[in-house]
DNA sequence: CAGGCCCCCC
DNA sequence: TTTAGAGGGGGCCTGA
């Protein structure tokens, strides 16, 4: 069967514009993919689904020949201008060629009109045509019933309609003529446009009954007063709407079937565009697709030979690459000199063994089976020798296990990368292909679960690939290290970041002492009251099948069976929303709400903490090994998984219970925690400068009270309890860049009531608000901000025409100076925490870091010595015109040491 | 298996 | 077409 899909590329754009709107994807070039990563996935996604033998996309040409032209009531309302088209339009026509798809184009016409015309030429010719457009307006295609210009909200699942349900959405009567549509916009407005006071309901009623709207015309007769006077006056607009969305099916393209046909896409040209772009995972749909070609007679084209050809001819191509690639494994006297006459090496973790590079010469180092262990433990530990890695914190851990301590100048790749740009991908083939344009030979793990696959082979082509790695991290050094010179962040890695690979290195591999027992206990008590809960909220929902995980089920029951809200809130994607925030405000309305909170409560302990963890103890030391990674977020901040102990439960009764686990693992140990008061709001008011904000913090003034005190004009001692949470709510607003609106939702106030409290907080603190403008301000300029010790962020939206996009921006602009000076200071106390406890021969341990806390493993009586230490020096990292205060308290346990 | 959703922390 | 709308994180679950 001959299958024709025609795409409103257009249409399409828009699409992936708004879908990707929010997580703008940046490659490492800097350049903004998102768009063209969203229109090709879709349509690989659509070849691969719906495997069409004939294929065109059409897009509006870039020229002023619109025939919008003719309407400028409605071109004003379409922003993009021919130069952005065109230029979105470029790359995507390269794609296009290469997976052999014609882009149609004509001069007076749009997307719509073209393929419109197409559509109905082959619909003549036997085809079942496909159409992706946005709207489910092609009904007047063959039908004159619809014409209502008003697409859905952005996003939504392709839908496939039926020919019947085309016919009964559309009034149209003979089956035969419809052209199947498939719309990619799921939720269309009943809406008639341009109706002023006709509701959505109404809408719906009007258009059932008179199913369309020029039949409400010729029926005017029959509406009530209001509405036929709100047809009356629409009418102009309803003409142009019409007009608008009517689809020129004669245009003059020419019908050629054989140009339409699907050919063998040129796989090695998309491969290479696709890596050019960075496009990962749609360079993982490739497999699927060739496939598709391979096997499928529908989809063979005559040319389709050269897939054979290359694929079943292997014996050929891979031995080209292997030699390419190949790194001759060297004995290790000859590393040695290599790296000794260099006073440099690469190195690379493999498994369990680590690839050691220098100078061209590659050694292989099996710790579990190397007679020479000695001398490699000797070269490992030259200090003069820099180590050239990747995540050198886990092979400083790895060789640890073997009394190898990793010393000298570390140059950790993925650390450098991170702090020239926090936010890009430091992945070693990015890196590899942007910095030295080196490529690596493809990656064999696509099929990783390949029945046939030869997997001592596999591991063969890892070790090289390691070993490639290893070779290539010297050069990387030398293109990174000007780099960071020249972005001034030397300082930042040699003083801040480099110490700290040792200091977390240290951390993760000391652990922390976990309680087993006692979440054993903990869990079965909480279980117990969970399936109490679970069994409640079925028999209260009448339900003995409700998965209460399961938000879809949770809206269904809620807002369809229980209808406990006429406008149900939505997420993103249209379900209903079954979040704590919605939820709270139902509590009223029914008994189940109160209880599915309680088990969404239980369920998130249980399966989040109390369950998982023991599962990460470490059977010989009773201890938790987590991860730090310290080149990840945005600010500056380390993260931590497997598991996250950034993120234990402290602000419940019920949740907090689950840190009286981590506990000491000396014997008459106890757990000390410090952590710094307050210290963003501190940096606020150091870094403005505000002189009554900096006399509070001096005046060692409860800052909350403080600042209530000052934005309401009362005595602090007279201040309501209302007052000081709104000021500290506003203080928070503050530091992440304020705004009017997320204010009122915080404080559940009116826009214009949080609006006047920015103001009087403004009022209080004058230098604040110039503080905010004025990092606004110079990020505009430069581009970028900068903590108190040089770390960057860079923010290139700060320009946009977006408001949303630009105001996220100035958010960050504000906020990540602050956030991030604070990861700075608490960077710098660990290194020295961690070397004063060295200096004084403390067996306490540093274990965890929370972002401004502390925590330590403390061998009894060290106590007051180690307080002593671990205050002065996080108090003492750097002087700025308020005090940073830290609180230290220690217990038996986390919970106590709070 | 990935994305949606939710909720825990600072 | 014009959303959601305070910064930074991680993990579980469903549903394909």
């Amino acid at each position: 069967m001959k299958k024709l899909l025609l795409i409103d590329g257009h249409a399409l754009i828009f699409r992936s514009y708004y879908a990707f709107l929010r997580r703008p994807m940046i490659n490492s070039k800097g350049t903004d993919t998102s768009i063209l990563f969203g229109f090709t996935k879709t349509i690989l996604e659509l070849l691969i689904k719906e495997r069409p033998t004939h294929f065109a996309v059409a897009f509006d040409p870039p020229a002023k020949t619109f025939r919008h032209e003719m309407f400028p009531e409605y071109k004003a309302n379409r922003s993009e201008t021919p130069e952005q088209i065109k230029s979105a339009l470029e790359p995507l026509i390269e794609i296009m060629d290469a997976i052999s798809i014609p882009v149609l184009m004509k001069e007076g016409f749009e997307a719509d009109d073209v393929i419109g015309t197409i559509a109905l030429k082959a619909s003549q010719e036997g085809f079942k045509v496909y159409m992706v457009t946005p709207d489910k307006d092609y009904g007047q295609l063959v039908s004159d019933s619809v014409f209502q210009y008003k697409p859905g909200k952005s996003g939504g699942d392709a839908e496939i309609l039926s020919k019947e349900d085309i016919c009964k959405t559309y009034d149209i009567d003979d089956p035969k003529q419809v052209i199947d549509i498939l719309t990619i916009w799921g939720d269309s407005s009943d809406n008639i446009p341009g109706v002023r006071g006709i509701g959505e309901v109404s809408s719906k009623k009007l258009i059932n009954k008179y199913k369309s709207v020029d039949n409400i015309y010729n029926s005017l007769d029959e509406l009530p007063e209001k509405q036929r006077v709100a047809f009356i006056e629409a009418k102009p607009h309803i003409d142009l709407s019409k007009k608008l969305v009517t689809i020129d099916i004669n245009v003059d393209v020419n019908w050629d079937e054989d140009g339409l046909k699907l050919e063998t896409p040129d796989f090695q040209q998309i491969k290479n565009l696709f890596s050019n772009y960075e496009f990962g995972s749609l360079q993982r749909m490739l497999p699927q697709l060739e496939t598709l070609f391979k096997f499928s007679p529908s989809l063979n084209s005559s040319s389709s030979l050269d897939i054979f050809s290359s694929s079943s001819n292997s014996l050929e191509q891979p031995k080209v690459k292997q030699a390419k690639t190949e790194h001759k494994l060297s004995d290790f006297n000859t590393l040695r000199s290599a790296a000794e006459k260099s006073s440099r090496l690469g190195i690379r973790l493999f498994e369990k063994s680590l690839v050691i590079a220098s100078e061209g010469y590659v050694y292989h180092f099996i710790p579990s089976e190397c007679k020479e262990s000695s001398d490699v433990k000797e070269l490992l530990e030259n200090s003069n020798i820099n180590k050239c890695g990747y995540d050198i914190k886990q092979i400083i851990n790895f060789l640890k296990q073997f009394s190898i301590n990793l010393s000298g100048y570390f140059a950790d790749i993925e650390l450098m990368h991170y702090l020239l740009m926090p936010e890009r991908s430091h992945k070693i083939e990015i890196l590899a292909k942007s910095y030295l344009d080196h490529e690596f030979e493809e990656d064999d793990n696509v099929q990783p679960r390949d029945l046939f696959s030869d997997s001592s082979k596999d591991n063969e082509s890892l070790l090289r690939k390691a070993c490639e790695e290893a070779s290539l991290m010297i050069a990387l050094f030398e293109k990174l290290l000007p780099e960071i010179k020249a972005g001034d962040l030397l300082p930042l890695y040699d003083t801040i970041e480099m110490p700290l690979i040792h200091v977390l290195a240290d951390m993760e591999y000391q652990g922390i002492k976990i309680d087993r027992k006692m979440l054993a206990e903990y869990s079965l008590q909480l279980t117990a009251e969970l399936n109490e809960t679970e069994i409640s909220v079925r028999e209260i929902a009448g339900d003995q099948t409700l998965n209460v995980s399961s938000p879809k089920q949770l809206g269904i029951l809620l807002y369809e069976k229980l209808k406990l809200v006429k406008d149900a809130k939505k997420t993103s994607k249209k379900n209903y929303s079954t979040d704590e925030e919605t939820l709270s405000e139902l509590i009223d309305l029914h008994p189940v709400i109160s209880k599915i909170l309680d088990y969404r409560n239980l369920k998130k302990l249980l399966s989040t903490y109390i369950d998982p963890l023991p599962t990460l103890i470490q059977t010989d030391t009773g201890k938790i090994h987590t991860t730090y990674n310290q080149a990840l977020t945005a600010t500056g901040r380390l993260s931590s998984v497997r598991p996250n102990l950034q993120n234990i439960p402290i602000r419940t009764e019920r949740g907090r219970e689950i840190r009286k686990a981590f506990v000491p693992s000396f014997e008459n140990g106890v757990i000390m925690s410090a952590d710094y008061s307050q210290i963003e709001l501190r940096l606020m008011a150091h870094m403005s400068g505000d002189s009554l904000f900096i006399d509070a913090f001096r005046a060692g003034k409860d800052i909350h009270a403080a600042t209530a005190s000052k934005i309401f004009g009362v005595p602090e001692e007279q201040l309501t309890r209302e007052q000081r949470n709104r000021a500290k709510v506003a203080n928070f607003g503050i530091i992440y860049g304020i705004s009017a609106f997320g204010l009122s939702q915080r404080l559940g106030i009116p826009r214009q009531e949080a609006k006047q409290l920015i103001e009087g907080y403004f009022a209080s603190y004058p230098q604040v608000e110039n503080y905010m403008n004025q990092m606004i301000q110079s990020a505009k300029e430069i581009g970028f901000v900068t903590t108190i010790y040089g770390r960057k962020r860079y923010l290139p939206d700060i320009n946009s025409k977006n408001p949303t996009v630009r105001g996220l921006a100035e958010r960050n602009a504000v906020n990540a100076p602050i956030q991030g000076s604070a990861a700075d200071i608490i960077k710098v106390a660990m290194i020295r925490v961690f070397e004063r406890i060295q200096q004084n021969n403390l067996k306490s341990k540093m274990v965890l870091q929370v972002h401004d806390e502390l925590v330590f493993d403390v061998y009894p009586g060290e106590e007051q010595r180690l307080a002593k230490i671990v205050k002065s020096e996080m108090e003492g990292v750097i002087e700025l015109s308020v005090p940073l205060t830290v609180d230290c308290r220690y217990g038996e346990n986390w919970l106590e040491a709070h």
